[in-house]
DNA sequence: CTAGAATACGAATAAAAAGTCGCATCCGCT
DNA sequence: AGCGGATGCGACTTTTTATTCGTATTCTAG
């Protein structure tokens, strides 16, 4: 039982001259294009390439893989998305519970202006999900919430917290990737927004 | 800009005699080991017929193509699902609330102990979703979260009752996949299952 | 018992896709 | 200018997969 899928995401050689970071540029813009057009399932590099104006040959060259591709569109998607939550529920002068409602409508509407990216990206999760890389982004992600639930309940157990931290984090994260997947007008997130906000609120209040 | 994706998912033909019954049976049942063993990815009829001990020309006797196997899967597994949801939300003698916390800790259940198929299952949505008879599935889950929430809240508007629905809807569907997919403890999934319903039932109390 | 229908078979076909490699071209530096 | 490394190229190889179809076998009705 040899489990050996060894995902390897780490960029083959860095760009030195102008033109070849212009290219690694290029074939990301045109990699989100080609996702979003047609999904997972027809992501190829031929067609990435196609759609970049390259060749596969000089994809290769900066990418070791199809999958590495995919990861780093994910990582820059993560990265902005991280920051923003990180922004808004760091913000010390505003109510612990007002940062939380916030968050989950600017969380939200992120998930739905770009859902067929988001939704795409999702679909494709299984290829880079299992990279090293990924894991620490899903770490990164339970620290944010970690810290928020222990300004948020500072005099809950360091159990209570942990739990809490899970269920907000657990709720949060997958009810926005339903969003994504379900196409719904802006109106509609926004009010799953304030109702899921309202329950998680509501829920930290009694605890 | 031909978007003609025909999802067909319908039965090519139906078996006769008794050993054709069985083949049909021992096809679905290789297919569930298959799915879970590799997950979508490794999930070819090539497998599913050498898994069952028959050959792929005999799988496609009863089967149009890959797709189809794996929305009988789905559906097997949803007719089951839903069936426990209908009876546990429908126990007329049971207070609204209480049947919707054993909604939830069944459904959680579910998920957990079949965590391995239903999330391959999941992963290999992709290829299915697209059949009109899953957006049936749909709906029918709807119609349920419909029903119930006309009951708990027999004195709201019919906007506030659709929203509701939906609300419950989204979260325990979504949260339930986000289980599946999570390698949980029936313990942490118990213990998510209290948290969640308790969030659903305090904000269905508040309305 | 036997004809014809149903079933089972699996080699063969055709399509698609990942990734490589030898060669041509370009860039920056001396 | 001209050298060496960096870059870009794309035809080609290899692997994998879905699906078909002609043939062999098994069942069942009469």
């Amino acid at each position: 039982m040899a489990r050996v899928r060894k995902t390897v995401i780490s960029p083959r050689k860095q760009p030195r001259q102008a033109r070849s970071t212009r290219l690694v540029g290029d074939i990301l813009e045109a990699a989100a294009r080609v996702l979003v057009r047609g999904g997972a399932h027809r992501f190829t590099t031929a067609r990435v390439a196609e759609a970049a104006g390259i060749s596969v040959g000089s994809l290769y060259q900066y990418f070791p893989n199809k999958e590495s591709i995919l990861f780093r569109l994910q990582a820059q998607e993560w990265e902005q998305t991280m920051g923003e939550l990180r922004r808004v529920l760091g913000a010390r002068s505003v109510a612990p519970l007002e940062r939380l409602r916030a968050a989950v409508k600017m969380y939200f509407r992120s998930e739905c202006d770009e859902a067929a990216f988001r939704s795409a990206l999702e679909e494709a999760a299984p290829l880079y999900r299992e990279a090293p890389e990924s894991r620490e982004h899903a770490q990164e992600g339970r620290e944010l919430m970690e810290s928020f639930v222990r300004e948020a309940l500072p005099r809950a157990s360091a159990r209570q917290r942990a739990f809490a931290a899970d269920l907000i984090g657990v709720v949060i994260s997958s009810t926005g990737k339903a969003i994504s997947s379900q196409n719904r007008s802006r109106s509609e997130v926004d009010d799953l927004a304030m109702g899921i906000s309202e329950m998680l609120c509501s829920y930290l209040e009694t605890h």
